[in-house]
Parts: structure tokens; sequence; C-alpha cells
DNA sequence: TCATTAACTGAGG
DNA sequence: CCTCAGTTAATGA
């Protein structure tokens, strides 16, 4: 795969919360990822590991989440092509939660050791990636109102608004359709709700002529029931370059 | 394997 | 009494 293919959408996603300079841009470019494929639900890095490397996800979609004894999966966070879920590793050395696959992905690998470096050579990239990190601790907090309050047609628009946000950035939005290949159980995992309860809110959402979800694939079919039904303001996901 | 649905149960308002 | 949601089980794609 080529080199500027791996890192795009990681770079197009940049731009959005951050102003990017050319040096920049190349200093990214010049990084070695070492890339892997992986098959779904598939762990990444565990809870409890040391983790040597962050992973870049180059397609395919990811998941952080913590499981308790019971064996039941709380999905902490959806994510997508572009992102570092696991940037923190770089300074939180053991992991307090688990990132796993959800759908066959393809995964690049970037070492401490030279993000580390990048960091002290460039001053406005280490800028960038805290900016990247304080968003997703705010899109933390969105997800437990979300799972904490929200009713579950709610909890599922809004999971879906949020995703489709966030896909729009990588230019993966077609029109009123936009992925989201998750099986019923891994909605339900982050949903906090069993398969089966997800099962029958989907049914609902699509009764209501609200949206259609068919392999894999959200169709909007009614943006404003879509928006009320979701309670959804996207301010916290501070997509205006700043700096 | 995943999606779908029914039937039953209980909590809580 | 109603809504929400978990469990179990059956069935279909």
């Amino acid at each position: 795969m080529p080199s500027d293919t791996i890192r795009a959408a990681l770079i197009q996603r940049l731009r959005v919360s951050s102003a990017i300079a050319d040096e920049d841009v190349k200093e990214i470019e010049a990084l070695p990822i070492s890339v892997r494929q992986y098959p779904s639900e598939r762990a990444v890095v565990r809870d409890g590991e040391r983790a040597s490397e962050c992973c870049l996800i180059v397609d395919g979609f990811c998941a952080r989440s913590k499981t308790i004894a019971s064996g039941r999966r709380q999905i902490l966070s959806l994510q997508i092509p572009g992102e570092i879920p696991d940037l923190m590793s770089l300074f939180l050395h053991v992991m307090d939660h688990d990132l796993t696959t959800l759908t066959p992905a393809t995964l690049g690998f970037i070492s401490h050791d030279n993000l580390r470096k990048l960091h002290r050579r460039s001053p406005r990239v280490a800028e960038m990636f805290w900016r990247d990190t304080l968003i997703d601790s705010a899109m933390f907090r969105e997800w437990i109102v979300n799972v904490g309050q929200r009713p579950a047609p709610a909890r599922l628009a809004h999971v879906m608004i949020e995703l489709r946000e966030r896909l729009r950035l990588i230019g993966r939005v077609d029109g009123d359709s936009f992925e989201m290949p998750l099986t019923q159980e891994q909605i339900g995992e982050a949903l906090g709700i069993t398969a089966v309860h997800a099962n029958r809110v989907i049914k609902q959402v699509r009764q209501e002529g609200v949206v259609e979800f068919s392999r894999g694939r959200v169709t909007v079919l009614d943006e404003q029931k879509f928006q009320e039904l979701a309670d959804f303001d996207g301010r916290y996901l501070h997509q205006s370059p700043t700096l």
C-alpha cells in the first residue's frame, strides 16, 4: 500500500481541527509505519499491556472497550480510519482498556520512539496531537451522557450521527447514507443494552421512518426526526480549524 | 453466524 | 397499567 494512502485520512482529519503547515505534513509523511491486516474482533492492545507503538487505523472500524467480570463488554468509543485511538499509550504506559477491531481492518503501527522524536522536533505537531486528545475526552463526556441518560432509540441515533459527522471529515459520507458495519451485538455493547434489545430499537426507528439500516449501512430517511431523536449538538467535536 | 421475533419476566413510574 | 429491557428459545437468511 502506498505511503500517502496510509496517511491520507489522518492528515485530512488533522486539518479539520488544526491549521496544519506543509512542513508538518512532511514530518507525518516521513514517519515509518508498518502495516498489518487484522480480522474482525481481534484485540490490538489489551487492558494491562504495555505498548511500544501506536496504532493508526488505515481501514476498517475498531472500538475501545472494557469487559467486566460477568463478561459483558462496554464499548467506550468507535474508531474509524485516520484515527490513532491509543495515542495516550505514548505517555500512559499501561493500557487501561482494550483496543479491538470490529471489522476486518488494516492497521498501521508507529513506534513510540519515532512519535516521541517527532513531538520534540515539531511542537506544532505535538500541539495537534494534544488537541486531538482533548477532543477525544470531549467525545467520552458525550458518550457517558448518551449511555447514562438517553432513552435507547436516542442513544442509537446519537451514536449514528456522531459517526456520520466523523466519517464526513474523511470523505466517507455518501449523500444520505454512511457506513456503520457493526453487528447488532456490537451496537448493543456500544449502547449498553443486549443484542435482542438493540434489535428491537433498530426495528422501532425503522418503523418510525427515521433511518434504514442494513448490511452495515445507515440511510437517513428523515433528517429532522433523526436530529430531534438524537438530541445532537456537534459542538463537542470541535470541528473548526484553530491556531 | 447474524438478524429477527415471540413469550415471559420484573423493575419502575 | 404502561414502558423499558433482560432472558430464553425458535426460526430464518
